[in-house]
DNA sequence: TAGAGCGAG
DNA sequence: AACACTCGCTCTA
């Protein structure tokens, strides 16, 4: 709809192969559902305009614009597939003025003040979401929903409950009553199909099921930390973090069709995934340690969704950087594609007959970058006993995807009355078991020690980052050189160019706003009370 | 560590 | 549960 206006109005489809993978809300009021086949949805709306989506270059890159900008407030983002955001804003919440909240209340009128003064918290994120949102709208021309809570478990499933273009705030006094209303485990974030099976089998299908049920009889299926985690997300309790993300760990394709049965179009697929993949590579700029092939078979006794994987290692010398970017020259190519035919011998015996549905390629391991799991970076941001995570997903796709494939019952999230004009409210049905389940409420835990507290001291930080780049490819420190501008003189340039560039813009933004004459690096003045910059870590500590 | 499985979008 | 395409995490051998 971004990219062609006209469509705004007409019911529209994005369509893979032979089925429809989502659909803008026009297309939804005609009963269009996100998997459905091409065919059905044309039945249900003749008039249904389709896209082609195969290609997701477009989205990758609205996707990058969106968590860029997000960037820019100064907060860990965490990226949840392509369209959706969490964003700990616990940082800005302190110094944010203002009252009330904005959007929608969950369980507005029956609001106990806790003495933590969490709702205050809540309520200013919920201007600040507001404020993300309009700049969404704003610089990308992109309409979004949000959810306000103190953790990304309840962030991510209120956000879903007034759509399109609307925002929704939860107290964590609410959270476990806003659960209780779930029918289906599977709306849990974390619970999927198998995981929901199993715990059917149990004899637990709503999340009701699951927070009354005694933890016994989920130790007796599961492992006691896996048990113990269903438990506490059933009641609304999560306390993982937002974990900044940072570029991805692997970069792959695969492309399925209706069979091969020979080895020369088994080539043909490969080198056309290769290719395509050289230039998400080489966009990507890192250089990959690994490479790997996946396939699927048709009539396997297992399931569709069965891979089969062949992995190796590849050497670093087969990419090289040129003017900044990597580049991979045909010699190099050719290499790589005999180690690929190779992988797939492995999974493919020749002197039997084959069928096969899917080829896939990934490269994996990139070399080393500072970050990561692990990494010192991570030691950067703040702990969490977050206060107020926003969940924030554009509006041409909706979440709690797992309701509308499940067939299994009419829930009340369903697509058809976000559709509504007025959404009505889904609480009346409920308020009958409400009470008692107000006093199993989890109160928001108390603070952790933040990791801030910490006594690392720029000398530390640098001295730190300076110890480690010996297996660090120097050419990679080219690779960004071009951007060179505005780093001061006395920043290692390799470890810098180690950093992900989310990190990198993040310093030198801060350089150029606190040190307009590029002075030295332990001379930037100290600011601590706003954002949540890597920077802060660099500064000698006051206390 | 490789590979499979699960879960997310 | 399959359909399509990617990516991350976790478990097991």
């Amino acid at each position: 709809m971004i990219k062609n206006p006209e469509l705004v109005e007409k019911p529209l489809g994005i369509q893979q192969k032979n089925i429809i993978v989502t659909c803008n809300y026009v297309a939804r009021s005609f009963g269009i559902k996100k998997c459905m086949l091409v065919v059905d949805g044309l039945k249900l709306c003749p008039g249904l305009v389709l896209v082609k989506g195969e290609d997701l270059q477009p989205y990758r890159h609205m996707s990058k614009n969106i968590f860029s900008l997000l960037q820019t407030f100064k907060c860990p983002v965490e990226k949840l597939g392509m369209d959706e955001n969490f964003i700990d804003v616990t940082s800005l919440v302190k110094n944010e003025g203002g009252d009330g909240v904005v959007g929608h209340l969950f369980d507005e009128y029956d609001v106990n003040e806790c003495d933590c003064g969490c709702e205050k918290r809540l309520s200013a994120a919920s201007r600040i979401a507001q404020r993300i949102r309009q700049a969404l709208k704003d610089e990308l021309n992109i309409t979004t929903c949000a959810g306000i809570a103190h953790n990304k478990l309840l962030a991510k499933l209120i956000g879903s409950t007034h759509k399109p273009n609307q925002q929704t705030t939860i107290y964590p006094a609410s959270g476990c009553y806003f659960l209780s209303q779930l029918d289906s485990v599977q709306s849990i974030p974390g619970i999927g199909v198998k995981t929901a099976e199993t715990l059917n089998s149990l004899g637990l299908v709503t999340v009701l099921d699951l927070q009354n049920c005694d933890i016994n009889l989920l130790n007796n299926t599961f492992s006691a930390d896996v048990a113990l985690k269903l438990k506490r997300l059933s009641l609304g309790i999560d306390n993982s973090e937002v974990k900044m993300s940072s570029k991805p760990l692997s970069l792959g394709l695969e492309d399925s069709f209706k069979i091969i049965s020979v080895e020369s179009e088994v080539k043909e697929k490969l080198e056309t995934l290769l290719t395509r993949l050289l230039v998400l590579l080489e966009n990507d700029g890192r250089k990959p340690t690994g490479i790997k092939v996946t396939l699927r078979r048709q009539m396997q006794p297992k399931p569709v969704t069965h891979r089969e994987t062949r992995h190796c290692s590849v050497s670093p010398s087969l990419f090289q950087f040129k003017d900044g970017s990597l580049v991979v020259v045909e010699s190099s190519r050719r290499k790589l594609m005999s180690m690929i035919m190779k992988l797939f011998y492995k999974l493919v015996d020749l002197s039997k007959p084959f069928h096969i549905t899917l080829l896939g390629l990934a490269f994996t391991k990139f070399q080393e970058m500072i970050t990561g799991k692990g990494s010192i970076a991570n030691y950067f941001m703040n702990d969490l006993s977050v206060q107020s995570i926003l969940n924030l997903q554009s509006d041409t796709d909706s979440s709690v995807t797992s309701m509308d494939c499940s067939g299994l019952t009419d829930t009340t999230l369903s697509e058809k009355s976000e559709s509504e004009t007025e959404p009505s409210p889904k609480k009346v049905r409920f308020t009958g078991i409400r009470r008692h389940l107000r006093q199993s409420s989890p109160s928001p835990s108390p603070s952790k020690l933040r990791v801030a507290d910490l006594h690392l001291n720029a000398c530390d930080a640098v001295s730190l980052l300076r110890l480690s780049p010996k297996e660090m490819d120097s050419d990679s420190s080219k690779s960004v050189s071009p951007e060179w501008s505005g780093v001061p003189n006395d920043i290692d340039l390799e470890v810098f160019n180690a950093l992900p560039s989310s990190l990198q813009q993040d310093l030198r933004s801060s350089w150029k706003r606190n040190v307009p004459n590029g002075s030295s690096f332990c001379d930037i003045p100290v600011n601590n009370d706003k954002g949540n910059t890597i920077t802060r870590y660099f500064i000698p500590n006051k206390r």
